[in-house]
DNA sequence: TCCCGAAGTTCGATTTAAATG
DNA sequence: GCATTTAAATCGAACTTCGGG
């Protein structure tokens, strides 16, 4: 390995003066261009990069930054994770990526390492956090920038970034009555998942200034679960009680595109052609939405912009305790979604 | 921060003592049961985590691997990725993920700053690889242990983890074949992937061994294209083409799953329903192709347990060079698809 | 005082060589 | 020579201090 010393030596010049020359430090207003220039051939002559531990051991800085998924395969993370690369890169960044298979020992271990390693900030993914809110405890201790992605915080030590589920809920609904759906049925998140609420609170909200009835036998439940899949399986199955009920509706607004994707298999596999005779509309705007037959129709969560916004507001705070300005108070974000037609929803016949 | 002298301070016994016990170094044997005692303790009041900068300064290991993705948004990465991280995890090493987005000078300054790091194991995700081949070279020059997902290689210094597509190809023909289907429609991959050429000989050896004859004029070929979406639309206008010319077929075997999905776009847009009136079937069985409407029929590549392979291969390469132990030659892995039958395929009426 | 450069210290842990009884 | 412990050197870069012109 090729160290400042041996740049030193080829370049005839000590150590210091290379340190000097090669980070362009203040004092380097003082080195004559000719000294310059010599040890930077060198330094490209040999090849020289400087070793990042020694680096790092001085200046305390790991230019390394945390990512904590609950569970990569969401399908939810894709683009998120897209967004935080994307503007780690920019920023110089390099990104740890860690799953948490929505375990805790596991949550645990890997905080305890990502701290070892001292990133200098931490972005957590928490799509499904109804884990125990404990976990929060552990992050406020660590004292480093974190953002948290997806799940509404009120601490202010702990940065979130949320979509807003109220504004989302609203548009869906409006979305299927403006094209004159009266009679509407439900698929609610999981009571503890903390998007469920306010996503049904703008619903309701919509129901009412749109004097539309919801009528509570056509609200089903999705249960908890800590899996993406068992989303679309339990979606599947609550639109076939529903179907079974043969109280008719024409359309359906479920929790999600994994709920809409169940409910769409289970309206083709009754023979229910949808759009034709039902309605679907689902809520984030995953991959497999634009893909599907029929395509979603489905609120849009900004998803790499979610990612990008988590970034910026950590490498905020740690450009913050760099220069040691006050770390101020946790940011709280809430992005506007954004209704995407398509196949899915039609006027009813 | 609390450090190993405030440890010895603490314990009254010197930082040398003090690192040898905690960890446990081969000098320890002569250490007496108190003395050790006396240390952790000291160490577990102050709360002591060794400084992991210092550590690798010395012991030139970092406990990090390099994951580089071609492009995360395809589907595909999602459960390699899985796989990759799990392994990782057991093994105790940490994944800096990055995404080149398929661009050649993304991919340059990524890997330079993923040595600089000190990576000690570099996995490549090369879903997309049809850049050029000077990669390689790059990669070659690093001189750390690396293993290639999802490309054939014939080098000896990179080892690689791909499916076997000869098989699978095959698989995918058989099982329609053995459905009844004989007149069928092909979407072949582009020709500057590597996995089209080996997928279509299974495809032709099948068609061969089973008396099958292949119409030409049935045989699309996918353009070449740098994401995954592009595969779906691909997909969808070569189905629209093929079923423009009015030749009947009752089966369509595509590519990939992406593909698949844009065919079943186009046949339902068409009025014809899959599976009664054309079966369908895909390759790589990624998330999506369990949620589609219908749920899609294809050859799954283990991908989590190819990711797995990879990050074995790696670790063993770190041992050998830990242990100075001659570097073996690359190892490359060909593993098994499996036909994952669904509902997109059946018996022609 | 200004400019240029070097010697020496520091970061925190590991390891070698050596000192005790 | 053995068990027990430690001082000092080392890893590589960066910063502080100082000296000569």
């Amino acid at each position: 390995m090729v160290t400042i010393r041996d740049v030193a030596k080829q370049s005839g010049f000590s150590s210091t003066t290379v340190s000097i020359v090669l980070n362009n430090a203040p004092l380097s207003r003082y080195i004559p261009v000719k000294t310059k220039k010599k040890i930077e051939r060198a330094a490209e002559r040999l090849g020289y990069r400087p070793n990042q531990f020694a680096r790092s051991l001085r200046s305390k800085r790991s230019h390394t930054v945390g990512v904590m998924v609950f569970d990569m395969t969401d399908p939810y993370c894709t683009l998120v994770l897209r967004g935080i690369e994307n503007t780690l890169y920019q920023a110089s960044y390099l990104p740890i990526l860690t799953d948490v298979h929505n375990e805790r020992s596991r949550f645990e271990r890997y905080l305890e390492m990502l701290l070892d390693r001292r990133i200098e900030g931490l972005i957590v993914l928490a799509n499904w956090l109804f884990l125990d809110i404990n976990l929060l405890g552990d992050l406020e201790k660590s004292s480093i920038p974190t953002a948290m992605i997806g799940c509404e915080l009120d601490t202010d030590s702990i940065s979130s970034v949320i979509v807003d589920n109220e504004v989302g809920g609203s548009l869906a609904l409006e979305h299927l009555h403006s094209l004159g759906h009266r009679k509407i049925a439900f698929i609610r998140g999981p009571k503890a998942l903390t998007d469920s609420l306010p996503r049904w609170r703008g619903i309701r909200n919509c129901a009412h200034s749109c004097k539309l009835e919801i009528d509570p036998r056509m609200v089903a439940d999705l249960p908890e679960s800590r899996d993406p899949i068992s989303s679309f399986e339990a979606g599947q199955k609550l639109t076939e009680d529903l179907i079974r009920q043969k109280r008719p509706f024409t359309a359906l607004l479920a929790f999600d595109d994994m709920s809409a994707f169940g409910a769409i298999h289970a309206l083709a596999r009754s023979g229910i052609r949808v759009p034709e005779q039902c309605s679907v509309i689902g809520f984030d705007d995953v991959a497999t939405s634009a893909l599907y037959t029929p395509s979603l129709t489905t609120v849009r969560q900004p998803m790499a912009a979610m990612g990008a916004s988590a970034v910026g507001i950590v490498v905020d705070g740690i450009n913050a305790v760099v220069e040691k300005r006050e770390i101020g108070a946790a940011v709280h974000r809430k992005v506007a979604p954004e209704l995407v037609v398509r196949e899915s929803t039609r006027s009813p016949l």
